[in-house]
DNA sequence: ACTGAACTTAAAA
DNA sequence: TTTTAAGTTCAGT
């Protein structure tokens, strides 16, 4: 028997000239949105559906906008697509602060620590961009370091990779 | 229950 | 230039 308020999760897999991404819904909204081969995350589960048609009207506006960045177009998605829930209240400001963050421009972790009300939580605001769950749309590809350009969970060459389709370059 | 590390940073030594 | 301290969360011990 499932916990009681627990909402059921459904993974699903999503194949883009990119790799392979991988989603997951629950009731509430996009629970998760992990890169293609990401090291610490489970390989795309192979047992997992594709997306392709699944999860209605949400499935489909996921799957427009996820092909619309990867080929450099904006897209966005209100807060209220994502499911956020039992994340820590400190991560969900500093997600919202990144959401906030225009496409094509990036922050510095300071700014995001705060804007989420606490300044000197700065390395907290890091642990929050490697925990955010929804890669691409909490960009958390556009937060770099005051000097240098940061880290990144997937790998910099992702983080170069995302920040080039929006047509900004990570210099060192 | 404590300790250390994590996608940092500003300030002191 | 190297070291240190600081706020929040999580994984170990």
């Amino acid at each position: 028997m499932p916990k009681p308020n627990e909402t059921a999760a459904r993974a699903y897999r999503i194949t883009t000239p990119l790799g392979t991404w991988r989603a997951v819904f629950s009731d509430r909204g996009l629970r998760e949105l992990t890169l293609p081969r990401h090291p610490n995350k489970p390989q795309a589960a192979k047992d997992a559906p594709e997306l392709n048609g699944q999860e209605g009207a949400r499935g489909q506006r996921l799957r427009t906008a996820l092909d619309a960045r990867l080929k450099g177009k904006n897209a966005d998605f209100p807060l209220s697509f994502f499911d956020l829930d039992g994340r820590p209240p400190f991560f969900r400001r500093i997600w919202e602060a990144m959401h906030a963050i225009p496409f094509g421009e990036v922050r510095s972790y300071g700014d995001l620590a705060k804007a989420a009300g606490s300044a000197k939580a700065v390395r907290a605001a890091g642990q929050a961009c490697g925990a955010n769950p929804v890669v691409l749309f909490l960009p958390c590809h556009r937060v770099v370091a005051g000097s240098g350009p940061g880290g990144f969970g997937g790998g910099m060459d992702w983080k170069r990779r995302l920040l080039a389709l929006e047509g900004f370059s990570l210099e060192a």
